[in-house]
DNA sequence: GATTTTATGGAATAAAAATTCCAAAATACA
DNA sequence: TGTATTTTGGAATTTTTATTCCATAAAATC
């Protein structure tokens, strides 16, 4: 019997020449090996949003019987990569029991372990009823200014875009050709500003703050402790800490975008709930 | 529902009140639990060597309506071996789909689950070689152009933060103005140039890449799937797959930003080691 | 050692899952 | 624009799988 990584293979080589129903199933199967593995047809045909009998052309399609051999396959990749994780498991373990000072590349384990830490952090670190605030606030503004400066811009340009995406009205202060003092004039009362800063804390963006609170302007601070500066001029802020890794503190947030992708989330709720009643 | 732990826990317990078929079937179950996980009831009462009511008589024993639900709970043990996390989240998403209606959900834990998913799937999905073969692509190349749209900015955006700060010299091709074609021009030999792009795949980002790889510039792709349109102009790619939370996949790309952060971290470390030596 | 109770296997039945097939929709082609 | 071809979804059917039930065997109790 063919093994699952020559399958795999197989499927990525013919994509381009099947019917787009066959190709999104496809992408559903590489990306959902799992599922395909275990669950039944008509279940995976639910989560695949297709008919069931769509999965059984799609395994037809790569010479099997039916969807029944075509599962088997998938199978045994699943009972593979169990011992290859394990397996993986162990080494890593081994090698940092074994090497406290330098760690052996790869490191990429490393950052994921650091990753998964700073995501659990994130449970505690956040209480509810500020969350709960924030996604009020964020309701209630007429418009959402976002602003960040740095290695804290992205997590801003991400939230502009999942804002614009939901509907909610934001603007992006992103300090165009030094215009950011400027491009803070716009906002009036009845907007809120979401400012997102870690250390070094930028000046420009505390500056923005200051003036923004005294017009009245609702501030929702994303930071990372509870003493940064920026939190003498916000209504409601929400604290992440994430883990550093080589000193490489917090430079890829996985916690941060967690948050922000909850935050996001609770607002589109939020929102369709006001729409609907 | 119960968890495979505590079951097998409970089993062990109960073993010396058994009937001597019931104990045979327990040992059976406790040192085959794949097979207990994957295969029909009749094959499994092939392999143990007793008839397949005993088995059905096994699971009420336990609790069970019947041999299948006993077995999704051997199943789910399976999986979470694989991802210790995956579990909870599946009880997560039942409880969710129980109870539609206006409860305040922890959807901030739904989300971090997702994230560590996301970030244990990721150990699988990349190949070391080929981590590998990216950094030493960037640090061969005498400028590393970025590119991304959309909701790939972000990281382009984070990288090119991240590579200036490691001395590397770096340039971000933002499409200010709809100049991207044009800040594509400066590429040169020598150059690599890498981009980023997830569904749906932006066409600009594309036509940069096509054009760019026939100026001899080469060209490091960070896409979702083997089937982004992305590979066929690219050197070397780097795959990421993020689960998705209520359809918003990828969003918050935690399994993306941890791969960047951890090609930042080994390229600088073979830039200390080429300056030192 | 007879009788009651419990355990067991396997055939019959029920349930679930996979597969087939056909009508309708979409697409390509003339 | 009409016709042929391909693709698709879903209901009907078949196959597979799980479960029930009962006759028999084994063990325990008296």
């Amino acid at each position: 019997m063919e093994n699952f990584d020559q399958l795999q293979k197989r499927m990525r080589l013919e994509y381009p020449d099947l019917s787009p129903r066959l190709q999104h199933l496809l992408s559903f199967a590489i990306s959902h090996p799992h599922e395909m593995a275990l669950e039944t047809i008509s279940e995976i045909a639910q989560k695949a949003q297709a008919p069931p009998s769509s999965l059984v052309r799609f395994a037809k399609h790569f010479g099997f019987q039916g969807f029944s051999s075509m599962q088997k396959v998938f199978r045994s990749g699943l009972v593979s990569s169990i011992s290859n994780y394990r397996q993986r498991t162990r080494d890593l373990e081994k090698r940092l029991s074994e090497n406290q000072k330098g760690i052996i590349p790869p490191y990429l384990d490393y950052f994921i372990e650091g990753g998964i830490e700073s995501l659990n952090n994130l449970r505690q670190s956040v209480n509810e009823s500020d969350l709960k605030k924030v996604v009020e606030l964020l309701a209630e503004s007429k418009t959402v200014y976002l602003v960040a400066q740095r290695r804290s811009f992205p997590v801003a340009f991400y939230l502009h875009y999942a804002l614009s995406h939901l509907g909610k009205p934001a603007q992006l202060l992103d300090s165009l050709g030094g215009m950011l003092s400027e491009q803070g004039k716009v906002m009036k009362e009845g907007d809120a500003l979401f400012a997102v800063s870690f250390p070094p804390y930028a000046p420009e963006v505390l500056n923005l703050v200051k003036e923004a609170s005294l017009e009245n302007i609702k501030i929702i601070g994303l930071t990372d402790s509870p003493l940064s500066p920026l939190l003498s001029h916000t209504d409601v802020h929400l604290e992440v800490h994430e883990k550093d890794r080589f000193g490489f503190r917090g430079l890829s947030f996985p916690a941060m975008y967690c948050l922000a992708l909850c935050l996001v989330f609770e607002l589109g709720r939020l929102m369709d709930h006001q729409n609907g009643s």
